[in-house]
DNA sequence: CATGCAGCCAGTAGTCCCTACAGACACAAG
DNA sequence: CTTGTGTCTGTAGGGACTACTGGCTGCATG
C-alpha cells in the first residue's frame, strides 16, 4: 500500500534521528504536515520530511524554541527568503544564549569556589552550607 | 492573633525576594514546614522562615534543583554537619553546570558565526536556513 | 460602625518539550 | 496461521514554577 518511496514512522525516526514519539508530538504542535497514512492507519512519509525534520534537530541542537523554528520553517519554506528575519530570529536567540551563558559561567565560579573551600577541609563548619545561610 | 514576631506571607515574600506562589509552591512540595495559620486561615511566618527561604533561594540562584536543595537543607539542620556529603551534592552539580556550559559555548560559536555569515548579506540564500538545512 | 480595598485563600490549569505508558490493532516473515 | 515487531490513540508525568478564578480576611478610613 505504500507507494514506492514512501516510508513508516519508525524509518523516519533512524533517519532522522528524532523519537518517534517526538515526531507524533511535533505534529501534534503542527511543526509537521499530517501524512498520508496506510489503509490500516499508518502514518506514511516521503524523504522530504527528512530533511524538514533534520533541520528541526538542527535547530533544537543550537536551542531555538519550537516557536523559533516554526518561524524559520516558514521563512525556509518561502521563495523570497527573508535573511533579515532570520536573521533577527537569530540574533535574539544569541542574546538569551549568551545571557544563560555568563548565568552559568557565574554559577560556575561560585560553586568552584565553594567547593573548594569544604574539600580544602579546614573549617569547623562546612563553608558552602555557611554561604547559602549567610545573610546577603 | 499575630504573635509579637510572626508576619504574613507578603511580607515573608518581600523580605525573602521569593514570590508568595513560589513560596506556597514550596511548602505543598515541602521544602518548607506547614506555617501556623490566623484564626482567619492566613499563614504565619516567623524569622527563620525567611532565613530558610534565602538559603533556598541562594541556591536555586546557582542552578540547584529542588531536590538537591532538600537534601542540602536536611544536611543544614543537622548538628553534625557533614561536608563530605554537601560537597558531593555540589560536585554532582558542578559537573552539571560545566557540560550545560560547554554546550552553550558551542551553541554560541555556531549561531554567532551563522549571524554573521547572514549580516555580511553577500550571499544569495541566506546561509542560516541553508546551514539548517544541510545533510550532515 | 460601615465601607472599601489590598491581601490572602484553595484549587486548578497552563507553560515548555518532550517521554512513557496502556491497550489495541497492523503488518511482514516463516 | 502464528509469531513478533511496529504502530496506533490518548493520556499522564516531569520540573519549577506562574497565572487565574472566585471568594474570604483584615485593617484603615470616614
Amino acid at each position: 500500500m505504500l507507494a514506492r518511496d514512501s516510508f513508516s514512522i519508525g524509518v523516519l525516526s533512524t533517519r532522522s534521528k528524532v523519537n518517534i514519539e517526538t515526531i507524533r508530538y511535533y505534529e501534534r504542535v503542527g511543526l509537521l504536515r499530517k501524512p498520508a497514512r496506510t489503509a490500516g492507519g499508518y502514518r506514511t512519509y516521503r524523504p522530504t520530511d527528512i530533511d524538514r525534520l533534520r533541520f528541526i534537530r538542527r535547530a533544537r541542537d543550537l536551542g531555538f524554541a519550537l516557536d523559533d523554528i516554526r518561524r524559520l520553517l516558514d521563512l525556509a519554506d518561502q521563495k523570497s527568503r527573508s535573511c533579515r528575519r532570520v536573521t533577527e530570529i537569530a540574533v535574539a536567540h544569541l542574546v538569551d544564549v549568551r545571557a544563560k551563558l555568563s548565568d552559568l559561567e557565574r554559577m560556575e565560579g561560585v560553586l568552584s569556589g565553594l567547593v573548594d573551600s569544604c574539600s580544602a577541609g579546614t573549617m569547623p563548619d562546612c563553608p558552602l552550607l555557611e554561604t547559602l545561610a549567610q545573610a546577603v
